[in-house]
RNA sequence: GGGGGUGUAGCUCAGCUGGUUAGAGUGCCGGCCUGUCACGCCGGAGGUCGCGGGUUCGAGCCCCGUCACUCCCGCCA
């Protein structure tokens, strides 16, 4: 017999009554009655039901161990009674009687409870973390995890990617985060970075003639965490291919994409290929945001031209100034109380905008007090661009066009919440494209890449020098799902001397240029095919197929908010020694003084 | 860097308008219980109310400061 199992919890049924079996686990829980006891014996596969009573010499050893103890038992397995048996379990036919027991490693009383589904605080989860991976949600979220990436492997395997790691050691890149960096021992005052994206890499192994690149790529930022965003690494399905137009690269990765949703979908439905695919410009004007959740049925329009120089005030004095004014629709709202649409402008207040003005529109007739200053046509106009009607309300934001397509992005959400618009059970995956290759820096007033600049423009050459570079679109393009932005992506430059012009435009000279990306700029300059490619997030992915709505729920460990592991302790101080041996000397901020006493310190 | 929330038993939380000895559930310890599956019943132990200062006859509660955790903005594809 084996040392420590012939099955796992999970494999008995009727088929194994009568055999001698053993069995190894955690003492999930223990039901005591005195002379009878129950434990329920718990692997990674699942559970199963020991019984013993107290004529038995396991007995006082298993009434004595505590949850969490790692025991192992033999005995035989008896076929329940029919009014015992249990359906949840898939061993719930059988139980096994203990005849002896090992107690292979005894748990201390938990700082947290295993065989429950209380929530306990981040800090005990993560302080705890190989307990808190024990309980059945976040067990199966990392199970999850597994499978997806392995199906991630086997879709690009079998669509011809090649799966090549890339270096962790590495320089700074261009990303734009804040780079993690690791002394140099050899070379005093030298650092390395950790790639914030192998985003170089990738593109050298196209020019080295790869074809088709993937990787589960770790990617690492120093930038501070939100709910979706793990601080300091995550990783990435980083892919790249040569060759290949925006549209080649959308038509070979939908199918992955939509395929691995399916495949984890549970019920719910996935988006077809193909994908929408939307202009950047018309997302901020209809969704307000760069990543829309399609799932959120409203739509904002841009009303502008009926509030210009019209009764009411406010909106045409801004508008007159250059400022636009959006409407988001609220189907159905005109029968809400006054209290609800107060509550929404006290909101809107609390997000910083100066409030949140609305007309309803009931019995054949538009009400509030900005209807009151608005000509019927202009109230016509209004209802036809925001496609309301009788019984619905609708909502405006005037600002700058920016900031007012954001907020109304804001309140396009609230609104979807607030009505409880939003579509259940569906995956709406989209494409952002179109995005322009260059943006004005309106604090400096100079021309910037808005994205990463080695994306090719659309028009290439003859667009950077015929084009007003804020008019230039990039080869550049965002895959959202759920209204969550899982990569961006482009087809990338791969022309030197195009390269050179671009960078001009945002203000870097050629000897800049070759001093900062002269690796990848000289790999260009010895035949170079066109390329492109993106790099969705797994984290998030699985973030969605979880559904759950904090990223720490489907990584294994997590560091928290402050970019602490409370696990390992890390971030942690290190001997002298080491800090000599990399040439480094601390040079910490000064700890401020609490004066506890009004007593002159004795020194 | 900024804003919001939270901090009370091992854990999850309640604690009224500032008023006697700070409670519940769960866990833990002990007792009873032979068909439970969140077993049940009885009893017990367990508290620097995050920390420091202040107001007050009196502070878990009010004020100031500080720390920790978390959510958001900034930042970040």
């Amino acid at each position: 017999m084996h040392l420590y199992r012939t099955h796992t919890c999970n494999d008995l049924n009727d088929s194994n009554v009568g055999t001698t079996v053993r069995l190894s686990g955690w003492v999930h829980r223990k039901r005591d009655h005195g002379n009878l006891l129950f434990v329920d014996l718990r692997d990674h596969y699942g559970i199963t039901q020991c019984v013993t009573d107290s004529s038995s010499d396991v007995f006082k050893t298993l009434e004595s161990v505590r949850p969490e103890s790692v025991i192992r038992i033999d005995g035989r397995v008896v076929a329940r009674e029919e009014s015992t048996v249990n359906d949840k379990l898939a061993t719930g036919q059988i139980e096994v009687r203990v005849d002896e027991v090992e107690v292979l490693s005894a748990a201390e009383v938990l700082p947290i409870q295993v065989a429950s589904n209380e929530d306990f605080s981040e800090e005990m989860r993560l302080r705890y973390r190989f307990l808190d991976l024990r309980r059945e949600k976040i067990h199966s979220n990392i199970v999850l995890r597994s499978n997806v990436i392995s199906s991630i492997r086997r879709r690009m395997t079998d669509l011809g990617f090649m799966e090549i790691q890339t270096p962790i050691l590495t320089a700074s890149s261009p990303e734009g985060a804040r780079d993690f960096l690791v002394p140099s021992r050899l070379h005093p005052g030298k650092f390395y970075a950790l790639p914030q994206a192998p985003q170089q890499f990738k593109q050298m192994l196209m020019v080295a003639g790869f074809d088709r690149y993937f990787q589960i790529a770790p990617c690492f930022r120093d930038e501070d965490s939100r709910a979706d965003r793990s601080p300091g690494e995550f990783y990435q399905l980083d892919l790249e291919m040569s060759y290949v137009t925006q549209e080649d690269v959308f038509q070979t990765m939908e199918p992955v994409l939509a395929g691995l949703f399916e495949e984890f979908a549970n019920g719910r439905t996935v988006s077809a290929s193909p994908f929408p695919r939307i202009p950047f410009d018309e997302s901020m004007l209809k969704y307000g945001s760069d990543k829309p959740d399609l799932r959120n049925p409203l739509l904002i329009a841009d009303v502008t031209e009926a509030y210009r120089d019209s009764g009411f005030g406010i909106f045409a004095k801004n508008v007159a100034k250059g400022a636009v004014v959006r409407a988001i629709p609220a189907p159905g709202a005109a029968s809400k109380p006054r209290s609800w649409f107060d509550n929404l402008n006290k909101w809107a207040q609390t997000e910083g905008a100066a409030g949140l003005g609305y007309i309803t529109f009931a019995d054949g007739e538009a009400k509030g007090p900005i209807a009151k200053n608005l000509e019927a046509e202009r109230i016509e106009a209004i209802k036809a661009a925001a496609g309301v009607g009788d019984g619905d309300a609708v909502f405006f934001c005037c600002d700058k066009e920016g900031a007012a397509a954001k907020f109304a992005g804001t309140v396009r959400t609230k609104i979807c919440n607030e009505l409880e618009l939003l579509e259940q059970g569906v995956f709406k995956f989209c494409w952002i494209v179109d995005f322009p290759m260059f943006e004005l820096n309106e604090d400096t007033g100079l021309i910037e890449f808005s994205h990463n600049p080695f994306s090719m423009p659309q028009g290439e050459m003859e667009a950077l020098e015929t084009m007003n570079p804020l008019d230039i679109k990039a080869f550049q393009y965002d895959i959202v799902c759920n209204g969550v932005e899982l990569s961006s992506g482009a087809i990338r430059n791969h022309r030197p001397d195009i390269m050179y012009k671009a960078f001009e435009i945002a203000g870097y000279s050629a000897e800049t240029v070759e001093n900062e990306f002269g690796g990848m700029l000289n790999a260009f300059k010895f035949g170079a095919p066109p390329h492109g490619g993106f790099a969705p997030g797994v984290d998030r992915m699985v973030m969605l197929l979880a559904d759950e709505p904090n990223i720490r729920e489907v990584i294994a460990f997590p560091l928290n908010q402050q970019a602490q592991d409370l696990l390992m302790q890390a971030p942690n101080t290190v001997d002298p020694a080491r800090l000599r041996e990399l040439h480094l000397k601390l040079n910490l901020p000064k700890p401020k003084i609490t004066v506890t006493t009004d007593e002159t310190p004795a020194e």
